[in-house]
DNA sequence: CAAACAATATTGGATGTCCCACCTTCTGTT
DNA sequence: AACAGAAGGTGGGACATCCAATATTGTTTG
């Protein structure tokens, strides 16, 4: 269940042990009914409240902090977090980058992924995006061209018009995860080479993409957006293959 | 380009060295080629290496051994791991449950977010679905009508259910993210009361679904794969409200 | 000779201690 | 009243030391 592969016995303990004390600090934020943003007890507190050394016990709270769970102040405090994926991107940015050396399995997978997730959705987001949020995705386009023309790369404004035309589902668990693919995207996009010369390209499609939701046809919207991650897959192809 | 010995004077807060250290021994990785299951260099090795001391440097193997970039197993060694998303789930399912306590925003949004890739991918699982990959299906929604016949939880068979059904797309990263979803769901359910009277009718919706994706109609499996998360979105919105 | 056992080297696991860096707050001067 | 500096508390980090688990090696034993 836990992992494939070699299945030795007293490996767990080890783990195990990690992780018990990674859920002890869950339960008793939980326990205390900590809200986000509530302050934890400190290093020493928490260690001798679950018999731990320190050192152990920032072990814990470090991958705690990486999982979004708290957030750690230097010099102030440790507290109950926001969600916070970031980390998670970059596991998943090296996974990403790793295969890309190999047979670039997880990489296709990855895009496979951020594929399903957009262009399953777009329908849901056209139903319930306002005038306000379809203009804001248009300004993100508007940019993305002007910057083509100019002939310099747009990658936030890529990253901003993908989370404008999501941002209708009110989903901000969603609008992360689209924000960890689209970061190990755009590495991968990098390691594989960008192919600097179609900008004006790339910029029309996503402008096509905005005419299909602006005009209302899911149908096409989700083909459009499909279509868009065709190229980089194309290219992870290609590196494979050679 | 490992860039040990980062000449950092100041304005480099303590969570941006954690992540650089992170970031250092992924580069390592990537740099000596390593595959995945290949060992890495011992932690007083590593730690001499990044010019770091051992305890921080374990910190930071702790957050990639959770982000499942590397395996640590107590007396042999570290190895580059294959994928592994538990951390993530203990994570997730953490927040989960915070914001029960609250206002559920979070739970909602997980639960949307699984029913978006479920139902939004049924249709190319149906695709590529081999005739013993959907026999294997139906086997396990006859395992679940068993166990709710004679009353008992069929949680393993649920979750096989599901992994089962997304089998053919060959995605890891799916089946992955789809079990954190899953596992994370169930704890949701647990904590929300899981009307342990309705058995049967759960395994019947699960029949149900079966018996859409052998018909081949992807339209009506992804209908009934939706309408089968709308009994614990009912039950969140229930919790919230009182 | 081979299988079983035991010692050992190597590795990660855990803790305690000491000191540093950072942030807030208080306090005293201007 | 406003600003500057001191003080206290917090997390950040490095060692040194010991514990525990694993694989290897060497010996014993049938």
């Amino acid at each position: 269940m836990t992992t494939s592969g070699v299945a030795s016995k007293a490996r767990f303990s080890a783990q195990a042990r990690l992780r018990a004390l990674q859920a002890d600090i869950m339960d008793l934020i939980l326990e205390r009914e900590l809200e986000a943003g509530d302050p934890l007890p400190t290093e020493n507190e928490l260690a001798l409240a679950l018999g731990v050394g320190r050192n152990t016990l920032r072990e814990s709270l470090k991958v705690l902090q990486a999982l979004g769970v708290v957030e750690i102040r230097h010099g102030f405090g440790m507290f109950v977090a926001p969600s916070n994926f970031d980390a998670l991107a970059d596991g998943m940015t090296f996974r990403g980058r790793l295969s890309l050396r190999h047979k670039g399995d997880e990489a296709l997978e990855l895009v496979d992924v951020r594929q399903a997730l957009e262009s399953g959705l777009i329908g849901s987001a056209m139903d319930k995006m306002t005038a306000g949020q379809l203009a804001a995705v248009e300004e993100s386009v508007t940019r993305m061209e002007e910057l083509a023309a100019a002939g310099e790369p747009f990658v936030e404004a890529d990253a901003e018009f993908h989370r404008r035309l999501f941002e209708p589902l009110n989903n901000a668990l969603l609008i992360s995860l689209l924000a960890v693919f689209w970061k190990v995207y755009r590495q991968i996009h990098l390691e594989v080479g960008t192919g600097a010369e179609d900008l004006s390209e790339m910029a029309a499609v996503h402008r096509r993409i905005y005419e299909a939701v602006a005009g209302g046809d899911k149908a096409l919207a989700a083909e459009r957006l499909a279509h868009h991650f065709d190229g980089i897959r194309h290219r992870i192809y290609e590196v494979i293959e050679k």
